[in-house]
DNA sequence: CTGTACTTTCAAAATTTTCTGAAAATAAAA
DNA sequence: TTTTATTTTCAGAAAATTTTGAAAGTACAG
């Protein structure tokens, strides 16, 4: 194979599975494009390789950069902004990590914790006691999740290679 | 706040958030629903209450039960199919990661894997050298993070609350 | 068999999400 | 200041996903 049809077939397996996740497909692309590259591109090289509009392109790489994945770069003489990525897998899977749990889990265990307090009429005793042990487990487990991914997050790769890969031989 | 206000309220969440992780919202609802139902709901039940039509309510229970997250119940002399939900957070969260693994993970493992083998024109050494080689710290992190699910998928939930757990403090 | 109760399917409709492109905004250069 | 290069915004268009509902399929009961 090719090394830009390789590139090419990396950009759309990342796309596919960013999408899968609840990441804009155009999003994932781009970070894919920009994994693969060898050099900063600008966002004019962005929307010309991934045939997308300036729009698009300025909006994703935006959002990007608000999960800590690209990093704008300003080269001395050039107008044009031109963006990295981030290129340690180690950090990229802990930048998302950080960003899915402060925008999705964090929030997930405030509800269920709010949920637990139920005006009981006096007829429903059980359902009020089943739902809210519905509320208990979901909120304890959360919070265990909670810390080992608080864990992970203030973890190293090396930790992770050594210390807690060990225990899974 | 009153019980089922409190289970609309559950139910709303749940499938935010299953939306943002790329799980159809309806889907989501319907798990929420059957985790704080009392009892086995029927077909009729969930179009009723979630107010959706019969053909969305049994796309997405059939979807819920290849993920293993909800059972089909037979009620004797009822010629009707109910259904239950596992309710066991811990056997939800595994289930979900064995579907999400096998889907999507073990894939992208095969696709970085096989994307490292370019041909060489000469010119263009360093630049394959560099895609290699980024393919290959993908593929590493993929297999670490493979060994680690694995682990856990085998593991049950007091040894992830004891032994891992403890590492985290 | 025939009727009845229920489940499944799927084309079309509705909804949601994403993308475009031109206009407005920003900022550096002249 | 004015011009020019570049980025940002956002309303409408396009695309993708989800939902509907009626027809077809299945299977049990009589």
């Amino acid at each position: 194979m090719k090394l830009d049809q390789a590139k090419q077939e990396f950009i759309q397996s990342w796309g596919i599975l960013g999408s899968q996740w609840g990441i804009n497909r155009t999003m994932a692309q781009i970070h894919a494009l920009l994994l693969v590259a060898p050099d900063a591109l600008s966002a004019d090289d962005v929307m010309e390789q991934l045939q997308i509009s300036r729009g698009n392109a300025n909006m994703n790489i935006r959002e990007l950069i608000s999960w800590q994945l690209v990093q704008k770069i300003l080269k001395p003489g050039e107008r044009k902004e031109f963006f990295v990525a981030e290129k340690d897998i180690w950090m990229v899977a802990m930048r998302i990590i950080a960003q899915r749990k402060k925008r999705e889990f964090d929030p997930l265990l405030e509800t269920v914790t709010s949920l637990q307090e139920i005006e009981g009429d006096g007829k429903n005793q059980a359902d009020i006691k089943a739902f809210t042990e519905t509320m208990k487990n979901i909120e304890r487990f959360a919070k265990k999740g909670d810390k080992a991914l608080n864990g992970l997050l203030t973890a190293n790769e090396n930790w992770f290679t050594g210390t807690l890969l060990s225990l899974f031989k």
